[in-house]
RNA sequence: GCCGGUGUAGCUCAGCUGGUAGAGCAACUGAUUUGUAAUCAGUAGGUCGGGGGUUCAAGUCCCUUCACCGGCUCCA
């Protein structure tokens, strides 16, 4: 064996560690390095080398599962003890003693009436073998630790250098709300000690972007305390920013022949009792009362456009007939899921319902991939898309949702757009595409999506008036770009890091007079800008210039320019561009042009 | 909702084993009128998240509640 090699390929593919390899494998060695096989293997066995640190610190634990997921590993387990981050240190210390005995890491199996016997002690290791078919079961075994696995392992503990504990968590026993609860220690691995860094400069890198922290530096948005939780306060600034992001995509709706409508706040709990809210998505609303009278403030916008839809008779000659809404909705998100703008109990959706005939289903589909197209260019974001299929909880045929989810799937495959299927997904009414944007620091996150409903259409009878004078149904596609607002704003603040695009930023232009001699220059520079749309503002406090430059910058502003004798003089600007780091200088009507130009962008 | 953690001035934080609060920035006032990332000086700011308890004494200990943070489950 190779001094270098950590596993082998079978001709399937499956990774087979050394322990596991028979003598003369026609197998495809797995070298010591960060390829995606070999940090399978490492990661695997930190985790294990973790389970053996906490068994030595903590001689009551007892272990559940421990696999390797997208950037690191975890391991489930239970103990007396509590467990905080600064036990994490202590682990991490334990760890690397361990590593330096050099335990060889070795494999044998068992029957598994014999595992069932060795671990009869042992619930949660009874649990694990529940949920394993065959009749052999293998333990790896380092120093005096050992562990029923599936493997693969390193052949010994030498081979792991560089790991980090990075969080403790609560998690339920097997994904269950009702099980019991566990604890969970994440941490990460590589097989360099650069990788590492790397890794931890991108986490650092994250919480420099993380939009609750640069939304109060900003002054984005706050929330309050007394007033309640998951419910956002938009400060002038981030209101601003929203009011931007609304008129640009007010301008796309109506190019692509949306009609604006609004439905009320709250409607009556016997409409959400007809649309299934009631039953499939009560324990989410908030209800009330009024006039003895129950209610239910609206936690999605169908209904309004439902009722709009039918207040006059439709000929197919309407459809498709697209009705566009900003609509607020209130959900009862439970209390542990709130996250800054990313997760809130009041959040205004950029919902659409398009009326359509069951033939114009793929056209529809694709028009709205391509607006969503569109607006994540704009904003430089990449995206996948994913079709989501019926989920338990559901209203309508089975025949209905197959109908309504291969029509998803052919307005994909016609234009040859990648896919990925998330069985269970759907929302309750109808199967879903859903929009998955990944942004500048390579996160993924979920905001468009595309529903198609013949659901609701039925429960609300809703109808139109066919060629033939027969009363046909239409089907109805929901659908949002951005998702929510507050959800995307935040995505965006973190995308950008807080440097806007010029046709959103908040604030766009900040002057700096040098003197008070340069203040009504200033102003009038102000006031064009403002003529134009854009949002300018002096800096003209009795503070040092480089300080209100400094403030300037911090408020990650596109342009800030300065002015002083030399700018009057020759009716210019000296121009600081956030977005390009240059300093020059030019005239301000040519300064006016550039303005114009950016502005201009925001245009889809 | 569940597990673990945190909660001191607008913000970032200090306050040892209980002896009734402190810094920097921000704010305000004054001086300074500045050429590209923090001018100097002074003033004002806190029922230490809320409520209850233990104690001669609580920011510090206990209970409870609210909010936030890391996850789980869920989700735009």
């Amino acid at each position: 064996m190779s001094e270098n090699i950590i596993g082998y390929l079978d001709k399937e593919g499956r990774i087979i560690d050394t322990q596991s390899a028979p003598e003369n494998c026609e197998c495809k060695p797995i070298a010591y390095d960060n390829s995606p096989e070999a940090l399978e293997i490492i990661r695997h066995s930190t985790a294990h080398l973790m389970a053996q640190a906490i068994k030595e610190l903590y001689p009551s634990a007892k272990f559940f599962v421990g696999p390797v997921v997208d950037e690191g590993f975890y391991y489930d387990f239970r103990v007396d003890e509590k467990i905080g981050e600064e036990d994490l240190k202590r682990i991490e210390k334990k760890m690397k003693e361990l590593i330096k005995k050099k335990y060889a890491i070795e494999k044998y199996t068992l029957p598994r009436s014999e595992a069932l016997e060795k671990f009869k002690e042992d619930d949660l290791k009874q649990a694990v073998l529940s949920r394993i078919d065959s009749d052999e079961v293998s333990i790896y075994k380092q120093g005096d630790f050992e562990d029923l696995c599936r493997g693969p392992h390193v052949p010994s503990l030498r081979f792991l250098h560089h790991f980090k504990l990075t969080r403790v968590a609560g998690a339920y026993l097997g994904g269950d709300e009702n099980a019991e609860m566990l604890t969970r220690i994440y941490g990460v691995a590589f097989a360099d000690k650069e990788s590492l860094k790397n890794y931890l400069t991108m986490l650092e890198e994250a919480k420099r972007r993380d939009h609750r922290k640069l939304g109060a530096e900003l002054g984005l948005f706050m929330f309050n305390e007394e007033a309640g939780s998951g419910l956002p306060f938009w400060l002038p600034k981030g209101a601003k920013l929203r009011y931007k992001l609304e008129q640009l995509l007010h301008k796309a709706h109506l190019d692509r022949d949306y009609l604006p409508v609004r439905g009320p706040e709250i409607l009556k709990a016997d409409m959400w009792r007809t649309s299934g809210h009631y039953a499939c998505y009560g324990e989410n609303m908030y209800l009330t009362e009024i006039d003895e009278q129950e209610y239910g403030i609206k936690p999605m916008n169908c209904i309004g456009h439902i009722l709009i839809f039918k207040q006059t008779p439709k000929s197919y000659r309407d459809l498709p007939l697209r009705f566009y809404e900003y609509g607020v909705v209130h959900r009862h998100e439970k209390s542990g899921v709130l996250h800054g703008l990313l997760r809130v109990r009041e959040f205004t959706q950029d919902d659409a319902h398009i009326f359509c005939r069951p033939d114009q289903i793929a056209d529809e589909v694709l028009q709205v991939v391509e607006f969503v197209d569109s607006v994540m260019k704009l904003f430089g974001f990449e995206y996948s898309m994913e079709i989501a299929t019926k989920p338990d909880k559901a209203i309508g045929d089975d025949a209905v949702w197959e109908l309504a989810t291969d029509g998803l799937k052919q307005a994909l495959k016609s234009r040859n757009l990648p896919y990925t299927i998330d069985e269970g997904g759907g929302a309750f009414y109808g199967p879903k595409i859903d929009i998955k944007i990944t942004d500048a620091i390579g996160r993924k996150w979920q905001c468009g999506t595309v529903q198609v409903d013949f659901n609701l259409p039925e429960r609300f009878e809703v109808e139109y008036v066919a060629e033939d004078n027969s009363r046909r149904r239409p089907v109805m596609i929901h659908r949002a770009i951005l998702g929510s607002f507050e959800r995307f704003i935040g995505i965006l603040t973190e995308h950008y890091a807080g440097e806007f695009p010029f046709f959103i930023a908040p604030l766009q232009v900040i002057v700096v007079p040098i003197g008070d001699a340069h203040l009504a220059y200033a102003e009038e520079l102000r006031s064009r800008m403002r003529a134009i749309g854009v949002d300018a503002e002096i800096s003209s406090k009795n503070e040092s210039l480089n300080k209100r430059i400094r403030n300037a910058e911090k408020q990650r502003v596109p342009y800030v320019i300065v002015v002083g004798d030399e700018e009057v003089n020759n009716r210019s600007v000296a121009v600081r561009n956030r977005r390009t780091r240059e300093q020059y200088n030019l005239s301000f009507d040519q300064f006016m042009v550039e303005l114009a130009n950016q502005l201009h962008e925001g245009t889809i």
